[in-house]
DNA sequence: ATTTAATTTCAATAATTATTGAAAGTTTAA
DNA sequence: TTAAACTTTCAATAATTATTGAAATTAAAT
């Protein structure tokens, strides 16, 4: 297979798993598009290598860039703001692990705290089948932020040992 | 807080939680229902819970029990189908990252694979940056397939040794 | 200070996805 | 076998979500 069809088909499929686990399509896109590409790329190439408009390309550049996803690059002499993706894999997955976790699983962490105390008879089978599930999906979420916790601790002292290497 | 509110505020916790992580929102509130439902229900019941269509439901409930988290019931004297839900919830997300996987991962790591050959100059840099990228995240996923086989056999053990144990 | 280059915003529109509801199909009971 | 109860299907429509593109804004160069 020929690179420039390989890195299409790539950046499609990435498109799809994205849009598929809640993340816009194009976002996924320019994501993938970044992850291959060997140098920083304008916004002008990503609208160029994904046929899409300038402002579609703005908002979800911006976007990667809150997930920390995606970082800006300034190239001394260059008008125009250049990107590049985190490649460390480990670190990407680690990134949308916590950032997903933080957005989305904490807030209805927050509501299965609230419905925790429920007023009224609790020998109630409505009752018990209520407080039993909410219960259980509280205590679970707890385990698992328990095990996301470890992972990216493990992971940030990975990193930061490879850093500190550095100055050694 | 009363129970019935308390229903009402689970579900729809439930339903934004789905439709962030591309379920259909109605496919995650029936599923909540079904959670905190102390029996199981009809069409009807689950219509009039939701205030939804019976089309809505009937396509809706039938995904749920694609996905093997919701399964038809038979009450003796009663003409209709009842539902009811997985309640174990370690099995429930067992399932749904199973199936995720099945359905999504696996289809991305078919084409991963295949896109790990590519002709032409292994020495230029566009060539290597896709070439890096992609065995990694190839390799990624191999590491999390295997993790998560480990975790959904604990599971099968846990679940059949329970099994069993009825029948000593 | 002015021009030029680049970025950002957002109302209008397009594309996608979900929902309805009525008709067709199926199953059970009499 | 017929009628009633219930389930399934799917074309039409509604609701949601993504995308465009041109105007406004900001930043850099002359």
């Amino acid at each position: 297979m020929k690179l420039e069809q390989a890195k299409l088909e790539f950046i499609q499929s990435w498109g799809v798993l994205g849009s598929q686990w809640g993340i816009n399509r194009t976002m996924a896109q320019i994501h993938a598009l970044l992850l291959v590409a060997a140098v920083p790329l304008s916004a002008e190439e990503i609208m160029e290598a994904l046929s899409i408009s300038r402002g579609n390309t703005n908002m979800n550049v911006r976007e990667l860039m809150d997930w920390n996803l995606v970082q800006k690059v300034i190239v001394a002499g260059e008008r125009k703001e250049f990107f590049k993706a985190e490649k460390d894999i480990w670190k990407v997955a680690t990134i949308i692990m916590y950032e997903r976790k933080k957005r989305e699983l904490d807030p209805m962490v927050k509501v299965l705290a609230q419905l925790q105390n429920i007023e009224g008879d609790t020998s109630n089978d409505e009752h018990k089948a209520f407080t039993e599930t909410v219960g259980n999906i509280y205590k679970f979420a707890g385990q698992a932020e328990k095990s996301l916790s470890t992972i990216i601790k493990a992971e940030e002292n990975w990193f930061w040992g490879h850093f500190l290497k550095l100055f050694k």
